[in-house]
DNA sequence: CAAGGATGTATCAAAATTGTATCAAAATGC
DNA sequence: GCATTTTGATACAATTTTGATACATCCTTG
């Protein structure tokens, strides 16, 4: 799920984004000044940030250079006078802007591209405290690497794309090696227990007897 | 010296498009129709193309069908009413747009945007201790010149424009060598270890097994 | 609860992959 | 044309991954 916060002082703006990047699917957060912004930045993550300049409180520029410590990309959202003050957060870092008043359909668009560009909407999975990156093949247990083999990451992406649900035996040898299950085999039960003992999965990787296994949060 | 394509059939907005691009010290090219544009992309090299998707002769977005083939990144000038336009034109490859009427700072801006996340613009790259600069072909490390082959600094600039990102054998090959990663041919690796050996890198230059390699901070 | 099958664990060797040294071909500069 | 540099090939070493085996342990069923 991605998540967006808005930092933007006008409820009725405000609203009105929520409203229009909810029904896309995106996850919304809401705060109406600068000082609520850098609180929650602290402590929570997101993937994309729309920030008014005109803000009370914080100034939007001394937030910016906070949020480009963070690597979070940024929208710009500016009043249609100050051709200055566009400038200006371009080059503090933003990603991109918008003159107020803008069209929903063009900010959604520039949702898109800025994620785009910032690799987001390639999935990361995540399960407890393990993210991993599909993409550049990385396992993150508490945010640090853990090293796994090819065959490791490709049972680990598979079970971590079926969280909560039991993956039979035969169906994970088929996926991974390609082949039917030999039936004597031990290979399986091997890796499974390579991945529970590299990221500690314990019994959060239940093994369901004569079945198969399941990834699952401890009860 | 960057160079810029100006594709747009009204005389007085290319103009007027030449005129700032050529004092903010871009090098300009204008053709007023879509095939003028096709034939000029055929023999010659550009940086980036600003395309007004209203054009006589050829259909706007044939011609982007074209241009993504070229991987040279695009701004789309639109009218102000075709909302649809605006959004084909995003999901059919274009970096950016601009509606008509707009305000030339605005596009100026845009267009260092999109050309910096193009890396054309003169860039330093940066990586711990190593800081390579692009245009004049030189690796410094320490702020002491390294001599590197043309393969060699090829693939450094490769890797450090895409730190903490993995970078699979194959797509590795595809940009450096330009043809298809032969399986069995050791030649990466060889390089691999090269720029390794030269620039001390140690495992800031990782392995990634079977899958390729990655440049990072060592944790 | 005991038997028997299924899974967990440790160890090891084969196979696959990558690192390294050396050398020759190709390209470049003088 | 010759010397030098760059590039890629080859052979072999080192390392990593993978699967097999053996045995311990656990679970289910009767």
């Amino acid at each position: 799920m991605i998540r967006i916060l808005i930092v933007e002082d006008e409820h009725a703006i405000s609203d009105l984004l929520r409203l229009n990047l909810t029904r896309s699917g995106y996850c919304c957060t809401q705060v109406f000044d600068g000082m609520e912004a850098a609180d929650l930045l602290e402590e929570q993550n997101f993937d994309l940030i729309i920030l008014d300049l005109m803000l009370p409180g914080l100034n939007g520029f001394e937030l910016m250079e906070y949020i480009r410590f963070l690597k979070i990309p940024v929208i710009i959202l500016t009043a249609k006078s100050s051709l200055d003050d566009r400038m200006k957060g371009l080059t503090s870092g933003a990603e991109d802007y918008m003159i107020k008043p803008f069209e929903v359909v063009e900010l959604l668009a520039r949702v898109q591209i800025v994620l785009r560009r910032y690799h987001k909407e390639k999935c990361v999975l995540k399960f407890g405290d393990l993210s991993v990156d599909v993409e550049n093949q990385k396992a993150l247990k508490q945010g640090k690497e853990v090293d796994l083999t090819p065959k490791e990451f490709e049972l680990l992406v598979l079970l971590m794309r079926n969280q909560n649900i039991t993956l039979f035996r035969e169906k994970i040898y088929e996926e991974i090696w390609g082949v039917e299950y030999p039936a004597e085999s031990r290979t399986l039960d091997l890796h499974i227990q390579r991945l529970r003992k590299k990221l500690d999965l314990g019994d959060r990787l239940k093994t369901i007897f004569k079945v198969g296994y399941r990834l699952e949060e401890a009860s």
